[in-house]
DNA sequence: ATGAATGCAAACTCTTTGCACATTG
DNA sequence: CAATGTGCAAAGAGTTTGCATTCAT
């Protein structure tokens, strides 16, 4: 089993701490913690991966970053509540829409907390063909 | 960029497939390559770690199991259900419940074809804490 | 026979940690 | 100045891979 990763929240402010909230609050999207890393020094601000993966677990544990795991290892975004959507994506062409609707993001909501699940988060997409490629 | 891993179909009958198959089968819920390996071995069935993680990863390529990742790793489980249904995870300990609602379906029927999409499948997963680890 | 699957161990990737040093409050 | 954060490098954990061997077909 493992332990809850629980390191003390932060209590001193350092510019790299600070270096990484912004750097990930101007990224779109998930970033790695070696991505944004790598984007850092990229931006010449020299700063140890260590300090990255340690303050991108802080700001996920304060509920300023959410996460979301792949084969690829864990990705954090920066949490602004209103750019949640989801992707409806053709099979065929690869053609991407944003979802956004209220609707799901109750369900979920809803369903959940009847499990007794809490602190919920959940991933959704659509796959179809797309108008031209189902017409061809 | 990662390719998208797709080990060809295996075409052959091992007793080691066959045994994976049947241990992930017997299993309730997720499991990991590990555990599954270390489940095999206590039944005194001698099988390669190696061949247990290649096994599963066909497996779920074949449909015949779904997978989830949490920083444990990647959990593998049986696919039982044949009705269309969703996942609500546990992040924390793996604790699963199988959703099945048709509001979502429904919600993923119409916003499909708003957008003109047809032929549309979707993924829907939930992950929170249980009652346990909320608590916990 | 013949090439795919296995087993083992080494290699890899991502992440965490120990510890000396720098910094913050 | 005291404690906390950083950086580095080494250690861990999980998973993948190279290669010789075994085995299904």
């Amino acid at each position: 089993m493992k332990e809850t990763r629980s390191s003390a929240p932060q209590r001193r402010n350092t510019w790299q701490r600070e270096a990484v909230r912004e750097a990930l609050r101007e990224h779109e999207g998930f970033v790695t913690a070696q991505e944004l890393h790598r984007i850092l020094e990229d931006a010449d601000q020299r700063i140890g991966l260590a300090t990255v993966y340690r303050s991108l677990a802080n700001l996920a544990e304060q509920g300023e970053a959410d996460t979301m795991r792949n084969a690829d290892g864990e990705h954090y975004r920066y949490c602004r509540t209103e750019d949640h959507h989801h992707h409806l994506v053709c099979r065929r062409c690869g053609a991407t829409e944003e979802i956004t609707d209220p609707v799901v993001e109750q369900w979920a909501e809803r369903v959940s907390s009847q499990h007794g699940y809490t602190d919920i988060s959940h991933t959704l997409d659509l796959f179809g063909l797309c108008r031209e490629c189902s017409a061809a």
